[in-house]
DNA sequence: CGATTGACGTACG
DNA sequence: TCGTACGCCAATC
């Protein structure tokens, strides 16, 4: 019994909400759960999303750059960079193009 | 139970 | 403008 829903199971359920073809921060989902300085655990958490069911789109997730800080994670190959491009969003250098549109911030256009 | 870690972010030099 | 340092906070060892 999922009383102790961990701040893991909160962030994989934001992350599962991010739009196809968007993409949004470790800092904005830290700061949706109300620990906007606890951006380094949402990273953390990811680390273990490969694992978990349903599929938790981690590519979408990039750090405050754009950078696809976690892509080595995903393969040993530019798996992540191939995703997101499957979603229409191009990468170039590890980088997200146009991120500042495409990103999408939970605090602002999710609603509880 | 204490120390270390980490797919980040902000501050400072 | 770029590089380095520190802080956060939960999970893991």
């Amino acid at each position: 019994m999922p009383t102790d829903y961990s701040f893991f199971e909160n962030v994989y359920d934001v992350v599962r909400l991010i739009p196809k073809g968007r993409v949004t921060t470790y800092g904005a989902i830290a700061a949706y759960l109300g620990a906007k300085k606890s951006a380094r655990l949402v990273g953390y958490a990811m680390n273990g999303s490969h694992k978990i069911v349903p599929y938790v789109p981690a590519h979408r997730v990039v750090n405050r750059v754009g950078v696809l800080s976690g892509k080595h994670f995903f393969g040993l190959g530019d798996e992540m960079k191939e995703l997101l491009e499957a979603e229409g969003i191009w990468v170039k250098n590890d980088k997200v193009i146009a991120f500042k549109e495409l990103f999408w911030d939970p605090n602002k256009e999710l609603i509880l």
